[in-house]
DNA sequence: ATTTATAATTATTGATGCAAAATTCAGTTT
DNA sequence: AAACTGAATTTTGCATCAATAATTATAAAT
């Protein structure tokens, strides 16, 4: 007896995310044409559910559609990454100064605990930059608006179409870090204003280091 | 000779376009069932198109896709609605920092050709309604950041889906015109940090309204 | 020799058809 | 009478097929 899946997402949306992978890992580039018969041959589908798959993507961003010229992954600029930089800065600000002063002391407990398993890994490069994007994702999760969760992970997909995509380059654990403690100080003293800037902070050094 | 479209959209998006409409009409009303066979008929279309389309406004957030149960028109609930009311002030009033700081004198010159508009349209409420429509979309042009303006423009979708949908009651064409004010001269001084505030009452405001 | 026009090939877009899955209705059993 | 099982109908989802549009290559004319 084999176990089958028991939520059978979508062909086009397995498809998707097989897509967003080649993309992420440049084996289809930034401006390159996306061959639509190559790949469903690939895959062994028709071209149907690839083309629904490839509609998803456009309309998050990742690739873009040219009436009677087929799909292209997007390309990104320095412009396009400083843009879309400052609405992940803005947003996830936004979320911290919501969580400061609505999260509950149960939920901003679960961020300190994360919070102290960051301070822990700081030795680790990997592991770090796996607790700080669980930090970011929980922060997001507490601040409990999917409209915005969403457009942060349309967002985060795009800042990885670029090269340079790690929103935390590895010389700056230790400031990081500090940024952290300052982010995580003002959500444990319920500090709204003090919690967004410290994420805008965060932010800005990041972009800078990332430049 | 008839005059055929120039620029021919693909199908799929026209067929966006007009369920967007109906959508908006509440002629396809929220939580309703989307009948495929009985739209494609209807449009005298193949289902094909009309899938893709689908899967964009899906994506759009207008519609919601269910594993082998089809398509359904989203319902939004009062969280929802001050939800995505919350992100639109944010994203606003961000730009209105960005124009007050990075604004060209014509630029600004065009705002204030536009809110001169507003001031003689006061007692033209239809009017009025697309003269404000105007001024946000022109600042948020100016504000020059695409991947903002796609996500307000989705989020905007989404409020037409609520009855009291618009952003601006007949009521408060007064204190909407004194807000406006406000914004227009903190643009003018150049002073961002009070066009972001400005810009953010205003919307405060319009919301309190809504509910 | 270069440019333009036409034809052919290639690829996207839309239609139709088929198979699998889910829901609904009916019949039987407890 | 109520509940459960089974069959039939409805609908989604995928594949194949046809047509339209665009690009490239070749040939002819200036």
């Amino acid at each position: 007896m084999v176990a089958v899946s028991l939520t059978p997402r979508a062909l086009y949306e397995e498809v998707a995310e097989l897509l967003r992978e080649r993309i992420f890992n440049r084996e289809l580039s930034p401006g390159s044409w996306i061959d639509e018969l190559k790949l469903a041959e690939q895959y062994g589908i028709s071209r149907t559910p690839l083309r629904e798959a490839l509609k998803v993507l456009a309309t998050e961003g990742l690739i873009t559609m040219k009436v009677r010229r087929g799909a292209y992954v997007t390309e990104v600029n320095e412009k396009d990454l400083t843009d879309v930089y400052h609405l992940l800065s803005l947003l996830e600000s936004d979320a911290a100064g919501v969580v400061a002063r609505h999260g509950t002391d149960v939920q901003l407990n679960e961020l300190q605990d994360l919070h102290n398993e960051l301070e822990n890994a700081a030795t680790n490069g990997v592991r770090f930059f796996e607790i700080n994007e669980a930090f970011h994702m929980r922060l997001l999760e507490i601040a409990d608006n999917r409209w915005r969760n969403q457009m942060v992970a349309d967002l985060r997909k795009v800042m990885k179409l670029n090269r340079h995509n790690s929103l935390l380059k590895s010389g700056r654990i230790e400031e990081s870090l500090t940024e952290h403690r300052a982010i995580m100080q003002a959500l444990a003293a319920r500090d709204e204003n003090s919690a967004a800037l410290r994420m805008r902070d965060h932010f800005a050094n990041g972009l800078q280091a990332a430049a």
